[in-house]
Formats: C-alpha cells, structure tokens, sequence
RNA sequence: GGGGGCGUAGUUCAGUUGGUUAGAACGCCGGCCUGUCACGCCGGAGGUCGCGAGUUCGAGUCUCGUCGCUCCCGCCA
C-alpha cells in the first residue's frame, strides 16, 4: 500500500504497524489526540487512529518547539507527528498496549484540524447512553471497541460470505429499490412517483419475486447482500431498513441447499471466531420443536424440553386443564432442577410472565421425598396421575415442575418463553456455545381469525409438500410447505422454501388462499407469466446479516452492528429523518397531507 | 395500539420522610509538575432536575398529562 500523504507529509506507519525494526529510524503518523499527560516538563500524548494507539513523548530537551505545540493540543484533535521511534525504558512498558513497548519522539508536530471538547468521553469503557451516542455516532465509531470493532467484524463476514458465494459459482446481481407494492406480509415503504401522479413504488420487504425470476432468467446460482425495508414497529432486533444476504438456486433440493449453508457459516465462524462448528447442522420438524421446546426457533444450547401431558390427564377434574382440553387446547409441563433456585416470588411473578403472552398463568409443583407434590394444585389431581407426571418428567425430589394450560398457541408461547427465561435466569445457557439447527416442514397456510381465511405462512410462492397436495383443497391447515429456517442460539438468522415451479400447483395454492385467478392475474400477472417459460425447479434462502453479526460480536441489539441505526420511532437519530418536505416537493407529487400528528 | 423501565451539570450517576444555597466522579477552564499511560497536585466555572399542569406554606422528590430513549406484547408473509 501506499504511504498516504498530505501537505507534503507522508504518512509512513500506521500505530500498530510500528514495531522495534524501526527503532531510531524517523517516522511519520497521523491520528487523534486520545489523551495528553502534561507533567509540565515530558508530555505523553496518546495517538490513534484506524488501529490502534501509539505513544508520541514531547521532551523539551529534544525538541522545544514541538513540547510547546503540544502543550496545547486537546482530545480528539487531529495531528500530524514526524519522530524517531525509540524502545521505552523498561519499568514504562505498558503490557496492556500492543504498541506498548515502543514510543515516538517527537521533532515536528503538525496541527491538521482542532476539536471541540467532545460531549463524551471517548477513552472510555462504559459509553454513555444510546441517545448521546446515536446523536454523536461519527464520535462514538471513533471509539476503539464497541460499535467500530463490530463494524469490522461485519466487514470481514461480508466479504467472507462474497469469496465464498463467488467460488460456488453464486454470481451477484441487484435488483430494483424501487418496485412494486406487494399485497401480503409487512407494511411497503411507498415512494411516491413525480412521473406518474398517484402512483407509488414501494421498497423491496426484500427481492424475493426477482430472484425467482432471475432462475426463470436462467443465472442458477445467485445471491445478493441487500437493503431490505419493511414499515413495522421496531425491535432490538429489528430495523425498518436492515441486510439480507439473499440467495436462490435452480435445479437443487434441501439437502444440497443445506450443505451449502453449513460450510458458509463453518467458514464464518471459523475464520472469524476461531470456533469450529459440527456438520451437517441438527434438523427438527416444525411439528417437533414446538413440542418438545414450544418454539419454532429453540435455543438447543440446554435442555429443558417442555412435556405434553394431555394424555394423562385427560378425565382430569381439575378444572383449568379439564377446560383447556375441552376447548381443544393442550397442557403441558416444564421441568426445572433444583427447583430451590426459584423462589416463592419466583413462582408467583410466573402469572405476570404468563399474562404478557395471553396466558392466565402457571400452576407449579415442588416435588418432595417420595414424589409428593407441594402444589396449589395437588388436590386437584389424583395421585395417580401426579405419579404418571411425575414419571413423564423423570422428576426426582428437588425439582419444580410448571404447567400451561390453555391453547396450543398460548401453551407454548408461555412454556417456550419462559424455557428461555428460566434458563437465562438460572445460569444454563452456555455464553460461548454455538448450536445451529434447521427448522423444517413448517406449515404451509396459518388461519387468520381476524380475515376468516388461510394466509400463507412464508409466502405463497412456497412449495407444498408432494404428498400433501391433495390436502390443499381438503385440509389446508394440515398442509406442510417446503419451508425452512436457519436457527441459531434461539435467535431466527435465516429462512427460505422451495418455490413453486408448476402453474397448476400455484393456481391450487392460491385458490386455497382465497385469491381467484382474476386477482391472482392482477397482482402477480407479470410473475406467473415468468413462471410458463420454463421455470426451473428452484428454492432459495435469506439471512438477516445483521442478527448473524450481532450473535459474532456478542451485541445485544442489531443497532450495534450498524453504522448509523433508526430509534425505536424509525427516526433517523443524526439527520433527524423523517421530517417536513417543502409545500412545492409535495406539488410536485401531487401530494395533500391531510393528517398531521 | 398496549404494558414495563429510564430521563438531575458536557458525560456517568447519587439525591433520605416533600424542607435552607441540588451533590460526587470524570470532562472543561486556569496554575504547578520531566517517565506517564484513567498521570498527579491546587483553584475555578458549569443546572429550565425532559416539558406542562396540579396538590402543598414548600416539589428533583407526590399526582395527572405530555415528549424522548429503551425492553416486551400485538405487528413483522
């Protein structure tokens, strides 16, 4: 690389490129001023920039003209420094400093640019709070650490995920920002057309239809690394704008697909973190893992499995489960050990636990010697069937155990939520593990109680499973799709289906979903034209880069692994985005805003 | 749309039962200091207690509203 140069300086090393070659050679570095130590006579100032720090000694006896300019220089002023490199005397070696054996005497120090005192510290490790630092982004990514290091370890897994894709013979290619609203799934951000008044694009929820039909274009193998938008309400980790690293090919199946997947993200996480990861990644039907984990993206870094126990109590007179069963519901059981760790309050705030997922609560049993219950709902059951329970649940004296009773989708929501929980309270989730599994077989259609009607639960182009076609028209909600997601410590990093390729099966799917070929021909038309020319078999997946490079970095909120994220309200923290247009932008449009908050 | 947490100096925070002039640390400004690395020492400046009402003799503290940040539910095919 070449030296970078300026006014005539050239800027020879880099702080950590400095080593002991270069003692009592003359350099030249550029940086921020991190720290000064002014004892009056020696000034140590502390210099960094892109990697690291780097001590610069001002010594009167060495040079009086610069010791003078540095007496006045500040934190995060930008600097230039011509000097000789010098071994530091032995007891002012600083081991915590890669470049802490060495330092800079300083002939010529050039003042590039001053700063104002800036409004945190950025020597520090406890940064301040997210709406100083989000305001002053540019200042807290100057930070060593923190959001700066997680930016480079995104850097480094794209272009990891780049070499890696490149040499599968995936190609790139892009596909529209501006494009057509789609009628299902999240909320369009629409952009209103100049050109055509009223009419409006919309921001790709990502480039699933383009993709496919870049396979009826016959690429094969492709993938993008893509902006996509969607207009909902934000979590820790979600952004209204965020990354997808978005492939789709022709001509194979899961089990090719999968491989592919797993020795991507073996690489990633070999080569970034120096973990090594078991392939083939573990697969569980989305049937299974919602029974055994109540969760269609378990955590399997611990155990913990939620228990069915419908079974047993069946005739229960115990009316809470007697209702939950009649009312087509299930009950299930959660098994902690060494229930002594929750205690008392513990077990009463599970209602408060329960209520956030529509749950009423959670009724618990301390198992004693003999495996007598010590339960508000003992003498509800029979010993009998606390016995049963009691070996369903291999529970042994010591142990609590906690029961949901109610519908399917309560049940598990509460028991695979408070699993979680629990096992992050108690201390049972290895932090440095990292346990992939595939989730497939998901459902194809969902019941959608407030449209009366079946919705697609990936989305209608997903494949049905063969052997349930002749279900679509009888039992649609028993339907299985093609689909698939990639779970990673819980955490949902990536989802895709085989497509649907046939017209007849597409024109059954839709009419299972209530979309009559008219309105099929309207929202779609220009797809299903695409898919008569000789679509190939084909299916594909999308990764939230973001969530992946949150998990790598340890971040808890993907706001950590982006430059320059949105607040929970979707504004722009820095340039203060969304705001007010001028009344002739809105002409232009042919735009009237009528609702004003 | 709903529920929870937070909001006091530039920053991070403390602030008792409602009671005199709202504090600390770091940062900032001035001075001293030749081996520090979170340098040290002395001195100084710095506050619309998010905002607005209310209760009260008196509100940083209590009540209501509102705004902002944040976590969650709904939502996110």
């Amino acid at each position: 690389m070449k030296p970078d140069t300026l006014d005539g300086w050239e800027r020879t090393h880099l702080s950590t490129d400095v080593s002991e070659n270069d003692v009592d050679s003359e350099i030249m570095v550029m940086g921020w001023i991190l720290r000064r130590r002014d004892h009056g006579g020696v000034i140590f100032v502390d210099l960094r920039d892109r990697k690291g720090l780097l001590q610069l000694v001002f010594n009167p006896e060495f040079s009086e003209a610069s010791h003078g300019a540095a007496h006045g220089v500040r934190p995060e002023w930008v600097i230039a420094a011509r000097g000789i490199v010098r071994i530091r005397p032995d007891e002012s070696i600083n081991p915590d400093l890669p470049t802490g054996k060495l330092e800079v005497f300083v002939q010529e120090l050039k003042i590039l640019n001053k700063s104002e005192p800036p409004p945190f510290p950025l020597d520090d490790d406890i940064p301040p709070t997210d709406a100083v630092r989000y305001k002053y982004r540019y200042l807290d990514m100057r930070r060593l650490g923190g959001v700066r290091d997680n930016l480079l370890v995104r850097h480094r897994v794209v272009s990891l995920l780049r070499n890696f894709l490149s040499a599968e013979d995936f190609i790139e290619i892009e596909t529209p920002f501006l494009t057509v609203s789609t009628p299902e799934g999240a909320r369009d951000y629409l952009v209103p057309s100049r050109i055509s008044p009223g009419n409006f694009y919309a921001l790709p929820q990502s480039p699933q239809i383009f993709k496919q039909i870049l396979m009826v274009g016959g690429f094969e193998r492709y993938y993008q690394i893509v902006r996509c938008f969607r207009d909902e309400d934000l979590r820790a980790d979600r952004q209204p704008e965020f990354t997808q690293l978005d492939i789709e090919t022709s001509f194979i199946e899961e089990e090719r697909l999968f491989d592919i997947v797993e020795r991507m993200m073996e690489k990633i996480f070999r080569e970034v973190l120096g973990i090594p990861l078991t392939l083939p990644f573990p697969a569980l039907t989305y049937e299974e893992a919602m029974s055994r984990f109540g969760s269609d993206k378990p955590d399997i870094r611990f155990g913990m499995e939620l228990s069915d126990i419908g079974d047993i109590v069946a005739s229960t007179e115990f009316g809470v489960f007697k209702t939950a069963l009649q009312n087509g519901g299930i009950v299930k059981a959660l098994k902690v050990n060494r229930g002594e760790r929750l205690s008392r309050k513990d077990l009463d705030d599970l209602r408060d636990f329960a209520a956030v997922y529509g749950g009423k609560g959670v009724a618990y049993a301390r198992i004693k010697e003999g495996g007598e219950w010590q339960s508000p709902i003992a003498k509800f059951l029979s010993s009998s069937e606390r016995d049963l329970i009691n070996q369903r649940l291999e529970a042994v004296p010591g142990d609590v155990i906690l029961f949901g009773a109610d519908s399917f989708k309560v049940v598990n929501d509460v028991l695979g939520n408070l699993r979680n929980h629990l096992a992050a309270k108690l201390g049972e989730i290895p932090a440095n593990e990292h346990k992939f599994l595939w989730v497939t077989e998901f459902p194809m259609f969902e019941y959608d109680e407030e449209a009366g009607r079946f919705q697609a639960m990936h989305h209608p182009f997903t494949s049905p499973w063969e052997e349930d076609l002749d279900l679509l028209e009888s039992d649609a909600g028993k339907v299985r799709a093609r689909a698939y997601d990639l779970v990673l410590n819980g955490s949902e990093i990536g989802g895709g289906s085989m497509r649907i390729y046939r017209s007849d099966v597409q024109e059954r799917v839709f009419s299972a979903l209530g979309i009559d070929p008219e309105e099929a021909q309207e929202k779609f038309g220009f797809f299903l034209e695409a898919l008569r020319y000789g679509a190939p078999p084909h299916g594909g997946i999308a990764f939230g880069v973001d969530r992946i490079i949150a998990i790598l970095t340890g971040a808890e909120s993907i706001r950590e692994v982006i430059a320059f994220p949105k607040t929970q309200r979707a504004t722009c923290p820095l340039t203060g985005a969304p705001t007010p247009v001028a009344p002739e932008q809105l002409k232009e449009l042919g735009i009237k805003v009528t609702a004003k908050k």
